[in-house]
RNA sequence: GGUCCGUUUGUCUAGGGGUCAGGACGGUAGAUUCUCAGUCUACAGACGACGGUUCGAUUCCGUCACGGACUACCA
């Protein structure tokens, strides 16, 4: 098999939609699993929706996520410019040698005459399709003169370049992904290959672009299927073997219908991005909700594909391994957001202590606290296993750094009798003589003093935690007061005495 | 409306002419415990519908229904 060369070419219009890094993600393994290279092309044609900072943004998401990039604007490589604005002549020529051969020609038609049209057909109940039934009778080089024609050209009048789409005739070509699909050239429409600002629409660029830069296999969204047919009659035109294509399912809303949106993501409280998006209307990114990139990278990998055995974890190293086209689903994967959280979860657990501390350490920095890395470990051993992200951490042991300001009522209404008082002063006291604290952890020299009075275990240990945590939740009290240490503890006890002792 | 694509539990999916239709997420219950969470165990839950082909269809074919994409001088 020839070099694999595959390309990703998103639109700088926006943030990376995660649909979109799950194309990119597709494209770079497929190139890994193949011994092939992974090109970024921007396709930045279209100036009106161009948008400051989405290249950028395209650049470190991917960046982010692991996927190297072999060529592009910032690696270089052999077959650039990467940036189509910058290819800018190179499609007028190609649009010129359609021209000449007969396959493509000059339209004058306004966008307000074509809108109105289109209008009228809509309310006829019938819709307009610009192409051999009906382009005789508009204004362009097929329908009018030569001569005329070519004064409008040299008048400087405003056109646009069309393809010559033939009439009834079945295109046939094969998708990697859904197999042969025949369509009839007759419901396809004359497309707009070149605009009257000098640029290149997609299909022509991108046509152009993956023949010159060697592309052999296009693996994109299925939103192009549809135009699919174009690019292989254009392809055809040109006299090139086109690639081979794979149109890959879209990612589908949570719930409800169509596909993923932003607004889905603001709804449900998830992100629909991989980075925070800091421009204009911000949105939410899956960094910055505290996932790591191996886990939101595995996560979007099984949406739509799997290895056909029962392993869901897989580092991106094993991706590159076991990937296969084949194996991508022809359905629309719906995305669901409790799925993300486990893998994040599962990726956390395989984390060590020390690293987690380090991250938990950043984190409680912004709080305002400065925790020895030691006993942050410790902290996370107790938890480590509940949590799915490093910011639940903090959730789940805020405890640990500071008494609590207020007490569950529920909990008091329910726990606290008449003898919680004396016996939470006798625990007190028991506490108070231990020289080696930090063995309460381990010695069970409360149960012993409870088991020896006869006392409930229950009654003492649900105020016990009341007064140390505010609330029935978290860890062993052994393990939370050997972690406080003694004064702290005792401290609690106290406050919590004079505050709920009064009932 | 038209063209094309799709349809296995609530979700992601495996499978494939005869299987107990498998796994994961989520759900429910029990166990564990001083609480919550977690963990472990168990349980519930699916081949869109209807016709054919066949000894036999979830799997092949057809029709319908539903869902999706596209239908721009946007990508």
């Amino acid at each position: 098999m020839a070099q694999v060369r595959v390309r990703f070419a998103p639109s700088p219009t926006g943030p990376l939609h995660i649909g979109g890094v799950r194309t990119a993600l597709y494209n770079y393994l497929f190139a890994k699993k193949n011994d092939g290279l992974f090109i970024l092309r921007i396709e930045d044609t279209d100036k009106a929706r161009f948008v400051e900072g989405a290249e950028k943004y395209i650049m470190e998401s991917l960046n982010w996520c692991g996927i190297i990039v072999d060529e592009g604007i910032n690696e270089g490589g052999d077959y650039g410019p990467y940036r189509q604005i910058d290819r800018k002549e190179i499609y007028r020529q190609y649009a010129d040698i359609l021209v000449d051969s007969g396959d493509a020609y000059y339209a004058f038609d306004t966008p307000e005459q074509l809108e109105s049209l289109r209008r009228k057909s809509e309310n006829a109940g019938q819709t307009f399709i610009y192409n051999a039934a009906t382009r005789e009778s508009l204004d362009n080089s097929v329908s009018i003169q030569e001569a005329v024609w070519k004064e409008k050209l040299t008048r400087g009048e405003p056109y646009v370049i069309r393809y010559k789409m033939p009439h009834n005739e079945d295109i046939h070509f094969d998708d990697i992904i859904r197999g042969n699909i025949v369509v009839n050239t007759s419901t396809l429409d004359d497309k707009v290959l070149f605009k009257s600002d000098g640029m290149p629409t997609y299909h022509l660029a991108n046509i152009v672009d993956d023949h010159l830069m060697k592309i052999s296999h296009v693996i994109r969204g299925e939103e192009w299927l549809p135009s699919l047919p174009l690019h292989v009659m254009v392809y055809r035109s040109y006299g090139w073997d086109p690639p081979h294509f794979a149109h890959l399912p879209l990612l589908l809303k949570p719930d409800g219908k169509g596909k993923l949106s932003k607004r889905d993501g603001d709804k449900m409280g998830f992100p629909v991005f991989p980075l925070f998006w800091p421009y204009g209307e911000t949105a939410k990114g899956y960094r910055e909700e505290g996932y790591y990139p191996d886990a939101f990278v595995n996560m979007l990998a099984l949406l739509g594909w799997n290895p056909g055995t029962e392993q869901e974890i897989f580092s991106i190293k094993e991706l590159t391994e076991a990937f296969s086209i084949d194996r991508v689903g022809k359905s629309g994967s719906r995305f669901d957001p409790e799925k993300a959280k486990w893998f994040n979860h599962q990726y956390l657990q395989k984390r060590s202590n020390n690293q987690l501390a380090l991250e938990l350490r950043e984190f409680l920095r912004a709080q305002g606290y400065h925790i020895d890395i030691v006993r942050l470990e410790v902290l996370i051993s107790l938890v480590k296993e509940r949590v799915s992200f490093v910011k639940d951490i903090w959730e789940q042991t805020d405890f640990f750094f500071k008494a609590p300001e207020t007490y569950d009522q529920e909990v008091i209404k329910k726990r606290w009798k008449e003898d919680s008082l004396s016996l939470l002063l006798e625990l007190r006291s028991l506490l108070e003589k231990m020289d080696d604290f930090e063995a309460v952890r381990t010695e069970p020299v409360v149960k012993k003093w409870i088991m020896d009075k006869g006392y409930n275990t229950g009654a003492i240990m649900n105020v016990f935690r009341l007064v140390i945590v505010g609330t029935l939740r978290g860890p062993r009290m052994f393990d939370i007061i050997s972690w406080i240490g003694k004064e702290e503890t005792l401290k609690r006890i106290d406050k919590g005495l004079s505050v709920i002792g009064k009932y």
